[in-house]
DNA sequence: CGGCTCGTTGAGCTGCATCAAGGAAAGTGG
DNA sequence: CCACTTTCCTTGATGCAGCTCAACGAGCCG
């Protein structure tokens, strides 16, 4: 990505911090392989997943002046990451002016992202909250291999992470799963995602089925 | 801000449209005067804020590879925008490669707001989403004029707006802002913000103390 | 004055949380 | 290979925070 500069790899084992909430982070980070989530933690232990990364995704980026982090960055699964230090950013983006554009579009997507998820906690019901989580999860999953028509993905989550996602809890979450097993729209056991009937799972999250076709394509 | 190119200006009236959800928007905006919130509609004419920019905010900076909007934004006052054509970012970059990193640093922030907004709306009940909406905006207004320790402000809001922003409904926010008056805490009432007891909404909107203090200064 | 928009208050209902208890996979150590 | 543990899933009963519906009050504007 970044020609003139050597940036450094790194590997996390799933469950690990690759950074932590309050504290410093040095770096960026550049996933290139497995799942990582940001999350914030609550002072009673509860938990709010706010974006699932995917290979591709920038992480780390400092959202304020001071150098700490106001969320944690957890790998999923097994991930490996190639990584910048801040300091070596101003140096690139001289040298690579386009690099500074790069990154801003890339934070925009997940800030955009951010705002969908927002809508769907704000003003959606369990159900639709859940529909619309997988389903953005399996196309932004499915995007990595264009062409693939694959309906079914790993999806490393346990109904608690959905929970955590959705602003559910799993208790629920279980029961609004039961629901979409039941009609026939998805299946997701023991992290095994299968889309039973793509149109009632779009129906269902309330996307504007344009809105699919033209992240699909 | 960026010296070497010819930002042509703008104004819009309160109410307007600055960009519209799912329409073209060829420009970027600075916002330099006034209050803008971007925010979603559902199908069933229910909304929701997303976020709530100030003097200094970058809008319209493209979430994705297609030149479609998903979300809008609206004049909640009058407002001064200085605007640049997306086609002259990568001129202006090449000239000033700051300016890509400080754009990025802009939209992190925002993004970090709206991780904020998540976790507010996700895991905490109406009380504390009000009480953390609150105090969020009347800090970020008041950064605009360090030093000053105003605890009262105009704040350009109807109870639905801030029922939008918080994901519950007017007639429950008005009940919630009732018992913050009760409790003597925080009078608002005709867009007129009034801080009454600054440790008891930091204490009621759950934020950490310390946090508040690091913002503040 | 009459027609807005916005705020206020009450009564009743419901979606989701909470509490609780048990089942089923998967991992771990002998 | 089998006990044992841990993690995750499943299901039921009960309660309440916040929604819905409804009506009215209060400022504001033409």
């Amino acid at each position: 990505m970044v020609a003139s500069y050597k940036s450094s790899d790194r590997e996390f084992e799933a469950g690990q911090d690759l950074f932590s909430l309050g504290k410093p982070c040095d770096s960026i980070y550049n996933l290139t392989e497995g799942w990582v989530i940001l999350y914030n933690l609550l002072e009673d232990g509860r938990r709010q997943i706010l974006h699932f990364a995917l290979p591709g995704a920038v992480l780390g980026f400092h959202p304020g002046d001071s150098a700490m982090m106001t969320y944690g960055a957890q790998a999923l699964t097994d991930v490996t990451v190639s990584s910048i230090p801040h300091k070596a950013l101003l140096p690139i983006v001289k040298q690579q002016p386009e690099f500074g554009l790069r990154l801003a579009w890339l934070i925009a997507r997940d800030c955009s992202l951010a705002f969908d998820r927002l809508t769907s906690i704000g003003r959606h019901s369990a159900s639709k909250r859940v529909a619309h989580l997988l389903l953005k999860l399996f196309i932004r999953y499915r995007a990595q291999w264009p062409g693939n028509q694959i309906e079914e993905m790993h999806l490393p989550l346990t109904q608690e992470d959905i929970g955590d996602a959705t602003g559910l809890t799993s208790v629920h979450v279980n029961r609004v799963l039961g629901d979409l097993r039941k009609d026939g729209i998805v299946k997701f056991h023991y992290r095994r995602l299968q889309i039973i009937n793509p149109d009632k799972l779009i129906d269902v999250a309330r996307i504007d089925p344009q809105l699919v076709l033209s992240w699909i394509r």
